[in-house]
DNA sequence: GCGGCGACTTGACAATCGTCCAGGTTTTCT
DNA sequence: AGAAAACCTGGACGATTGTCAAGTCGCCGC
């Protein structure tokens, strides 16, 4: 175990987690900043501080290596989208009206979110090549799959009648809707 | 404009298109199997020569530069997968023959060409970041949504009805179904 | 059989990568 | 206030990257 990985624990047991947690959270999402920018492929450590306030070598008092910080990210990547559309769920009082506000929700999302949509492929993508990666974001897609399940079977509610297809079928059919309006919307 | 590229040139115009072509193809294949083993981001030139029965100098004899390389790796791989099903299209009678010899073609496809099919999802997603790629992937994913329209129309006939969906939604809901059976495949 | 050209290898290059460390600065605690 | 801990910087390292030039091998026409 490195030296910065005891340090953690020092500091933790020490109540000074809030402190760590923060910074780790906002170096996280800088380097967010500059994954959804370049792509996992092209994004160096170096490039990541030098979008952030702080240089290159406090990434690894704060991570504990590059892994680290990726899934972090994830992670934090996580959170910042799950919820988006309970709001529409819990608000909405027909079918008809669920289905106009999630399909504006999604193509505002994809309009103003474009380059974090990508990333979020990209890093689903490389999940299939790097083992490491799977558990988090199975979690990730799984949490996304809920929340479609949460439009669809509210949307079959107000509609009097039940969801025709499974929720693991429903989310990738949205998902494969929303990727192939991700790719025209990124070509023109 | 490099000396390589010029070389090319006289080699073309005198008439040893076919051994130059055959060369980059066969390049361009042990490409494919390294990038479908480790991915983009994982996958140096110095990898894929040694996956190869060349040495690494030998890519910058037939490629101008990396990009160039991928880009005939995807050109590659478009020949390789578009006309997959049109046998199935072809000798099947009835409805429900065509729906389950073409589920059992793309099941046997996803689990033998798990790697050639992950590898395409990567290389859609880089097109995303780099521009560069953009082109030759939306012409592949237009050809791939033919292929799912040939299905498709195929079955709205042999049923008696007309198609439910557009092509383009037809090809995203199948892509995203088989992405989503891709993931789960690669993760147990 | 020999000169030249195409095909390929080898080694080197500058750049960049992740990682680590010595030291300085700031904050916290007594 | 002074000591200790926490925080952050900047440079250095070895490895790896894409790229390229010099050189070797073999084949074909003259």
């Amino acid at each position: 175990m490195t030296q910065v990985a005891e340090n953690n624990r020092d500091r933790i047991s020490r109540r000074q987690v809030d402190k760590f947690a923060e910074r780790r959270a906002q170096l996280a999402d800088a380097a967010l900043l500059t994954l959804s920018r370049l792509g996992y492929a092209r994004t160096s450590l170096r490039e990541i501080a030098q979008n952030s306030e702080f240089s290159h070598g406090v990434l690894h008092y704060y991570f504990r290596d590059k892994a680290d910080l990726i899934m972090a990210c994830v992670r934090q990547y996580n959170a910042y989208c799950v919820t988006r559309y309970d709001q529409i769920v819990a608000t909405s009082r027909s079918a008809d009206e669920l289905k106009r506000d999630f399909a504006a929700g999604l193509a505002k999302t994809l309009r103003e979110d474009t380059a974090m949509h990508r990333l979020w492929y990209d890093l689903r993508t490389q999940s299939m090549f790097e083992q490491s990666f799977q558990a988090d974001v199975a979690e990730i897609d799984q949490s996304l799959e809920r929340m479609i399940w949460r439009i669809v079977s509210q949307y079959a509610e107000l509609a009097g009648s039940p969801p025709a297809v499974s929720p693991e079928a429903a989310y990738a059919i949205f998902d494969g809707l929303f990727q192939q309006g991700l790719l025209k919307h990124l070509s023109g």
